[in-house]
DNA sequence: CTATGTTCTTCTCAGGTTGAGTTTTACTCA
DNA sequence: TGAGTAAAACTCAACCTGAGAAGAACATAG
């Protein structure tokens, strides 16, 4: 962007990091989506060393000069680069979706390498298509993070466990956790819905990210008590798939960002100490 | 730490981003510290260009390979070397220093030099000395958060604005605002006391770092009802500067983690929405 | 068409938590 | 010794939550 004055160039260029101690920075996305019921988290399969041919979440180096990029932008577009979607595309899958950072990650060593740290973000959308590998990965898939098996107390298949790539066990681990307690006081469930959605779909985000079921009458309270959180289309739902009972009512996302009361999930205790 | 092996060396040199997309990398640190009964942050006047002269946060270049560094130690150690502190010494101030990952900011432009991204950490320590000048700060002095007009709702000083350099403004105030939140459901306010600190003590950390006064009675209580928040040691404070009333009994931090259920800060209508 | 099962939605109620205020107690200061 | 102050304990109404039950609307099997 702007250039320092001429008389300061000579000064700094002395000073220029990059000389003798060089950092490379890369941008990694746990992206998050919900299909058949159950929490999915977009994977690749790596095509180069280090670790080639073992899972990892999609990302790549920040371009810095040439095209320099937003953070969030590099994330976006290595979502796109490694699904195969277009990330402008008005109406786009990609459109809807919610994208955070998440935290960097920078223990030395992480990368073998060289110096690395990655600045992980988070996204969430609803069911987002099948990628089609694209960029540096050999493959890329959907992939039921409770096939992970990643030491969460129950909940996960043993033997299927792949162990992923560098650090990204960790980083999909603190994702998983930021998304879990995220759902709590703020409206992020709908980002996991289509524009248009029930009740009892709101409910099945939840149960599924927090991986328990929920209390139907009390949920279906909280939920229309909250200001802000959901509000009526006036429209119902028809039947597809359902297996009786009455036609729920249609809501789309309200326009509160953070939820007052919060939506506390039960059975916090262990984690409190 | 592991080299990749011989085979894949010169391949991997060919992807070496360094060689045409440099991005450099910088820890900045949000120090809170309560003094006088007001919330404080360590400020240092910039030495160099740019921003030559303006007050900034601490901060500098990680170390990448000469001395690689963690990007937590890497904070501490510019915490330590503006501050003039010994960050390992056994019982010294920045012992008891709680420290943690805030956000990384890496928008094109903000340093007019070259592409640098900051990895901005959160440091709060009780009542810490006057900082001696050190590194290549000209000066570094705590400063009360609310002499810097935030352009939070009420309780600034106009005309003491003092902008800061960078994007060192928006940092500031996402680390005040992830102190605030995190006063909330973790028993961090603790970390601002000494080793034995009253509820009344406590309390006062509240209202300074929220600006808003409590309820003596409801806070006492609640402080109290929360399982794991303090645990009394059985002593009582001795009067210093205290204007009457009966000595308040000494609790030191308990083992939880999370404070459940939340201690809820009052008359958050206004984020809502 | 009827019976049965499913599920959305509303209701009830006991228990816990919160906000606001009051009382008691213990101390300082003039 | 009396007035002022603040810690700590108590009271009470309002609210929120968890658990269960009931009613209503629909699908499906016979």
């Amino acid at each position: 962007m702007n250039q320092p004055p001429q008389d300061e160039r000579e000064f700094l260029a002395a000073y220029d990091p990059r000389a003798y101690d060089p950092v490379s920075v890369t941008v990694d996305v746990v992206a998050l989506t919900i299909r058949d019921g159950a929490l999915n988290v977009l994977l690749v399969r790596r095509g180069q060393a280090p670790f080639a041919g073992m899972w990892a979440l999609p990302g790549g180096f920040v371009r810095g000069v040439t095209d320099a990029e937003d953070l969030a932008s590099a994330a976006r577009r290595e979502l796109a680069e490694e699904t195969g979607l277009d990330p402008d595309a008005a109406g786009g899958p990609l459109e809807r979706l919610h994208l955070e950072q998440l935290a960097t990650y920078g223990a030395p060593g992480r990368d073998p390498r060289m110096r690395v740290i990655s600045v992980a973000h988070l996204a969430f959308a609803p069911a987002l298509p099948d990628p089609r590998a694209g960029g540096d990965a050999a493959e890329a898939t959907w992939v039921r993070v409770d096939s992970l098996g990643l030491s969460e107390a129950g909940a996960q298949h043993p033997g299927v466990t792949r162990a992923l790539a560098f650090d990204h066990a960790r980083i999909l681990a603190d994702g998983l956790e930021r998304a879990r307690g995220k759902l709590e006081y703020t409206p992020l469930a709908t980002a996991f819905c289509p524009p248009e959605f029930t009740v009892p779909e709101l409910r099945a985000v939840y149960e599924t990210v927090w991986g328990e079921e929920l209390h139907a009458g009390n949920f279906h309270r909280k939920v229309l008590s909250v200001p802000g959180f959901v509000e009526a289309t006036g429209g119902t739902a028809d039947r597809e798939g359902r297996r009786g009972g009455p036609r729920p009512k249609l809501y789309r996302a309200g326009d509160a960002r953070l939820l007052h009361p919060a939506l506390l999930r039960p059975s916090r205790e262990e984690e409190i100490r």
